[in-house]
DNA sequence: CAGCCATGTTATCGAGCGCTAACTGAAATG
DNA sequence: CATTTCAGTTAGCGCTCGATAACATGGCTG
C-alpha cells in the first residue's frame, strides 16, 4: 500500500515502511488465528492468508519463514502470555484462596477475549514440528504446575497426579467458551465460568 | 487375507467373506479415530489408513465412499451413542439430582473409555461437509439440551442461555481427559472428574 | 536526487493428496 | 465344477498445496 500523502507521523527511530511492515505482520497473526481456528491449520492455504491480509499468496514469505512459523508464533505467544499472567498473579503473594480467584479471573478473561488462540492451543498442537511442539508443551505444563502449586496448599491430601487431572479439567471448563459459537447477548459468560471453576477448586 | 482352513464357524445367514468385511470395516473406523485424533484429519492420508488396517491405500473404497465418509460415520456415531445414553438415563425417571449424577457417570465413562472419538467430536467438526456438519451439531445440541432440561428443575432462576453456557463448560471439564496424554496409573480420573462436575452442577 | 533496498507482484516447480481404472485371485453360487 | 462376485492389488490422473525465482515499484539513504 503506497503512501499517498506525507502527513503521516513517523515515530522516532522508525521509518514509515517499518511500521507498515509491523502492522502487516500483526494482521497476518490475527487473521491466521481466526482462519486456523475456524477451518483448521491444514485447510487454510497461504493464498487464503494473503487474501485475508489484503496481499496475495507468497507475500507471506517477506514476514515469516513459512505457514508453520505463523502457527508456531501464535502458539508460543499465547503460552508465554498465560505464563506472564500466572507470574503476575503469583507475585501479589496473596493467600491461596485469593490467589486462585485471581488466577481464575485472569484465565477466564483471557479465554473469553481471545477465543481463537485458546482454541488453537490444544487443537493444532500436532500441526507443529517436534521442536516447537515440545516448547509449547513445556510452557503449558509450567502454567498448569503453577496452578497446581497453589491448589496444593488447599488440598494437602491430594497427590500431584490428582491435582493435575483436576486442573486440566478446570482448564477444559474455562476454555469451553472457545467452542460455543453464539451465546445470547447479555449472558455473563465470564461470571458463569468463573463461579463454576471456583465451585470446583474452592469447595 | 485368504482362508487357509475350513474350520471357521460361519454364523447363520452370513458368509465367511461378509463377516471378514465387517471386521475390516470396523478396523478402519477404529484406526481412523486413533490416527485422526493424534495427527488431525487432513494430516492422515488414505495410505496411512490402509497401512494401519493392514491393506494398502485405495482398498478403503471397498468399504467407504471416501476418507470424509469415515470421519462422518465416526462423528455421527459418537453423537448418536451419546444421545442413546442420555435417553436411557432419562427413561429411568429418577429425580433431577439422581438423574444428573447418572448422566455424569455415563458421560465420564464414555469420555474416559473413548478418548479419541470424544476429541474428534469438536476438533474435526469443521472437516465435515456442510450437510453432515449440521447433522452432528443438531445431535450435539439435543444432547446438551437434554442435560439442560434436567438442570432447569434444580435452577429455576437461571435462563436457558446461562444453563447452556454452564453445561458447555461441564462438558469441557468432563471431556478434558481426552487431552491429558499420560496420567500416573492408579489415579482415578473418572472419580475426580465426576466429583468436579457434581460440584459445579449440584451446589 | 541517484542508487539501493525492501515489500510486493506473477509464474512456476515438485511433491503429495484423494480418487479412479484396470486387473487378480479366491470365495460364493447354483 | 463352471461361473460370477467381490475385496484386494498397482498404476496413474488431475488437482492443490507450500515454496522459490524473477521481476516491479516506491520508500529510504548518503
Amino acid at each position: 500500500m503506497p503512501r499517498l500523502t506525507l502527513m503521516t507521523h513517523v515515530p522516532a527511530g522508525q521509518t514509515w515502511r517499518s511500521t507498515e511492515k509491523a502492522k502487516t505482520r500483526q494482521r497476518y497473526l490475527d487473521e491466521a488465528a481466526r482462519l486456523f481456528a475456524s477451518r483448521g491449520f491444514h485447510a487454510v492455504s497461504i493464498d487464503d492468508l494473503g487474501a485475508a491480509v489484503g496481499v496475495s499468496g507468497p507475500a507471506l514469505y517477506r514476514h515469516f519463514r513459512g505457514k508453520e512459523a505463523i502457527l508456531s508464533e501464535i502458539l508460543v505467544g499465547v503460552s508465554e502470555r498465560l505464563m506472564a499472567g500466572l507470574e503476575a498473579t503469583l507475585a501479589e503473594r496473596a493467600e491461596p484462596r485469593e490467589t486462585l480467584l485471581g488466577l481464575i479471573d485472569f484465565h477466564v478473561d483471557f479465554a473469553v477475549s481471545e477465543r481463537d488462540v485458546i482454541r488453537l492451543q490444544d487443537r493444532e498442537l500436532a500441526s507443529l514440528p517436534e521442536a516447537q511442539n515440545r516448547a509449547v508443551r513445556t510452557l503449558q505444563r509450567r502454567y498448569l504446575d503453577g496452578w497446581v502449586e497453589v491448589l496444593r496448599a488447599l488440598r494437602p491430601e491430594a497427590t500431584q497426579a490428582e491435582l493435575r487431572v483436576l486442573m486440566q479439567g478446570v482448564f477444559g471448563l474455562l476454555n469451553s467458551t472457545a467452542h460455543n459459537s453464539a451465546v445470547a447477548k447479555g449472558t455473563d459468560v465470564r461470571r458463569i465460568l468463573a463461579d463454576a471453576a471456583a465451585a470446583v477448586l474452592l469447595t
